[in-house]
DNA sequence: CTTCTGTTAGT
DNA sequence: CTAACAGAA
């Protein structure tokens, strides 16, 4: 036994319960947890603005968790392999505990992190680690459907590890930056004032979420699809951030019953992300399928007036516009809304799916590179899983199908008053009010352009 | 045991 | 169209 403390470095696994990495460096001794704001080592995917926002709130309520235990959280900035090998050196400290990522910088830092210090990855952010769930001939799944299956056969995941009650601190604390420094908080102009009353970051906000949840995950399947209607579970950025794990949301909803399976698929789907990005890192930035590679997406002054009404919700499609608006009022968007509003930028506008990519990276509190990158390109047909390019989503089809009246009139003021099934498509129904756009371009005529240009394509 | 080939399915 | 599998070669 020798007074070097271990580190633990922590990343998106903001959470002392079921925490195999603080675990592991438990039963070595005392412990520093650390939390290094890297910018530099993922480059064009450093946080964007809502995630940072999210970071803040979730470091401050894990400082305090940590010191409800006896620890503390230490504060650093930098590229992450030069800090951490600092601070050892500061600390004597001759080892490091991590949970594994697989977002392609993470993977990484985590070999130059190794070639420097004694650096233990673990598992524990997935239902299954990613990579361990092989095709009956040895290799990675490409396709959802049969990975699920697969990976069903390996569930349930483990019992989550209790959270320790306390944690051994080291002689000496080094010194820690000062969070508030940090500006990760919006200032001018503070955009986050309609983010506090959706969400509370942190490991009890985490728990308290999914406490609710379970009461109605057993009508998941039918209550998901409606925007009208609170039926997802909003968990995803508490599972982004590693907040609440895999494992103990699989335990926590299992028996409900109904239809909770489609929700585990949901949790499966996170899982198949992370098989995708071991298998292309960069999907992030290109095609699945390089045959899309010559899809001539439109380019310009006029697509870049476009894609800004996308970004500000005045495309005139009221169901696109109340998702774009709020993504930018809470920094998370209806799922169903996800699939309309992405179709919508690549199909209707023509614009490249990495453009709507980025803006959802920089919007979305649970921006994930993995799930991000698969679902765009699932959307754009350019993916390595099956989905034709040619299969156009009719947003005002949509709209009405999935009741979306009520969404609409919360997140687009100037269609408030519009009553019936009128919402939809005022256009259309005569009763457009003067303050809100007229349509961007019309249904048939964004259809034709897109199969001539996917025509073109081949 | 490996490779080929036909069948089924793809949220 | 391709992935994945099962059964054939």
């Amino acid at each position: 036994m020798t007074d070097a403390p271990t580190l633990l470095w922590l990343r998106r696994d903001l959470r002392l319960a079921d925490q195999p990495a603080l675990a592991a460096a438990i039963g070595e001794g005392a412990i520093v947890p650390v939390y290094v704001l890297d910018d530099e080592t993922p480059k064009h995917y450093a946080m964007g603005g809502a995630s940072r926002w999210w970071l803040h709130h979730s470091l401050a309520s894990l400082d305090a968790d940590l010191r409800a235990v006896g620890s503390r959280l230490i504060l650093r900035r930098g590229k992450c392999d030069a800090v951490l090998a600092e601070l050892a050196t500061e600390t004597g400290a001759n080892r490091v505990h991590c949970i594994r990522h697989f977002e392609p910088w993470w993977r990484n830092a985590e070999r130059a992190v190794a070639k420097r210090l004694d650096l233990i990855c673990h598992d524990g952010n997935y239902l299954a680690p990613p990579g361990s769930i092989t095709t009956g001939s040895g290799g990675q799944y490409k396709i959802f459907t049969p990975f699920w299956r697969a990976l069903q056969q390996q569930m349930p995941p483990p019992a989550p590890l209790p959270k320790p009650s306390s944690i051994p601190a080291p002689a000496h604390w080094p010194r820690s930056e000062r969070l508030n420094e940090w500006g990760l908080l919006p200032t001018k102009p503070d955009w986050s004032t309609g983010f506090g009353a959706d969400w509370s970051p942190g490991e009890a906000g985490a728990h308290h979420k999914l406490n609710g949840f379970k009461r109605h995950a057993a009508t998941y399947g039918e209550t998901r699809n409606l925007p009208s209607v609170e039926g997802s579970s909003r968990l995803s950025p508490y599972l982004h951030f590693g907040e609440v794990s895999a494992a103990q949301v699989w335990h926590a909803v299992a028996g409900a019953g109904g239809s909770v399976d489609t929700f585990l698929g949901e949790l499966g789907w996170r899982d198949y992300a992370q098989t995708v990005i071991l298998q292309l890192p960069d999907y992030g930035s290109r095609n699945g399928r390089p045959t899309l590679d010559t899809l001539p997406w439109r380019t310009g002054p006029d697509a870049a007036a476009d894609l800004k009404a996308w970004q500000l919700g005045r495309t005139g499609y009221p169901i696109v516009d109340a998702g774009m608006r709020q993504l930018w009022a809470t920094g998370w968007m209806h799922n169903r809304v996800r699939m309309i509003t992405a179709s919508f930028l690549i199909k209707h506008l023509l614009i490249d799916w990495r453009e709507g990519e980025r803006w959802f990276w920089d919007c979305l509190v649970d921006a994930d590179y993995g799930s991000n990158a698969v679902n765009w390109q699932w959307t754009a047909g350019t993916g390595i899983d099956a989905n034709m390019f040619v299969r156009i989503m009719a947003p005002l089809v949509q709209s009405p199908k999935f009741e979306a009246g009520d969404y609409i009139r919360q997140w687009v003021p100037e269609l408030a008053q519009v009553r019936g099934e009128a919402i939809h498509d005022p256009d259309e129904a005569g009763c457009r009010p003067a303050a809100y756009p007229p349509k961007i371009i019309g249904h048939r005529a964004a259809r034709e352009r897109a199969l001539a240009a996917v025509k073109q394509a081949h």
